[in-house]
DNA sequence: AATAGTCACTTGCAAATTGCAAGTAATATG
DNA sequence: CATATTACTTGCAATTTGCAAGTGACTATT
């Protein structure tokens, strides 16, 4: 008999069906979430810009990251330029809603972390599609 | 001269003041919120428990993940029997307090990948310090 | 009383991931 | 023409992960 199949949107290879687990499949690393930070928090969109964070995320991991967030379609990569090619990183509007969860880490942290201080940035993040 | 040190709370070994990157210090994998999941949501204490939650936790990351929790004051190991030595964990209100950060990714989850779904529990999550 | 089972881990080890350093390709600058 | 800058890739040692098996203390079964 043919085993029915269950109708789920849950990508292949996910643990399980919760959406906190599918969510930490994509960001659950020390890294991918600060790149986050940098476009939503302070307008940062270029590799180099990245690279210049104050936790010096080694070149190969961001490139990794930067990588992994645009397959996830978190982030939409923009070429300015074609050679040598030069590209900006935007946020798409799934990347942009992470919003509530790092503000929500921030506050966390501030509460909890005496002496860390999330620099806010005032300029709305842009977002592409 | 002597260096004057700058007075921060920021513990040894972070890696920046961003408190976003001090929680990930601590959080930042794909295993450790899903403890906290058990703890918050689903009224989950005892190793076995942990054990059961449909991400099948490999067994020396789920110890390692309580003693990386507890050491972080985010989690208290109650024995509740001597011999064999057997203990239940609650969270503190540091741990606690991560719930806004979860019920964050929980939404998100919901908005961005269909099908799956939060257990939400009705128990509100025993605090001890 | 010997055997099997459970619980909460620890240990061993292969595989994957991380992080540091160095290399690369193209253009810009002095 | 030499050096610098940008945005990466590559190599490799060290750390972390994840699967399997083992351990010690009890409990339940035959």
């Amino acid at each position: 008999m043919k085993k029915a199949t269950v109708k789920t949107a849950i990508a292949d290879g996910s643990r399980s069906m919760c959406p906190i687990a599918n969510l930490l499949d994509i960001v659950g690393d020390k890294w991918t979430l600060l790149v986050v930070r940098d476009l939503l928090f302070l307008n940062k969109h270029r590799y180099g810009e990245f690279q210049n964070s104050s936790e010096a995320i080694p070149t190969n991991i961001l490139a990794d990251r930067l990588k992994r967030l645009e397959a996830a379609g978190f982030v939409k990569k923009e070429y300015y330029q074609d050679n040598p090619p030069r590209a900006e990183y935007f946020l798409t509007s799934k990347g942009a809603d992470l919003e509530p969860i790092l503000k929500a880490m921030g506050k966390w942290g501030k509460q909890y972390i005496p002496g860390a201080v999330l620099p806010e940035s005032f300029i709305s993040p842009e977002i592409r599609e």
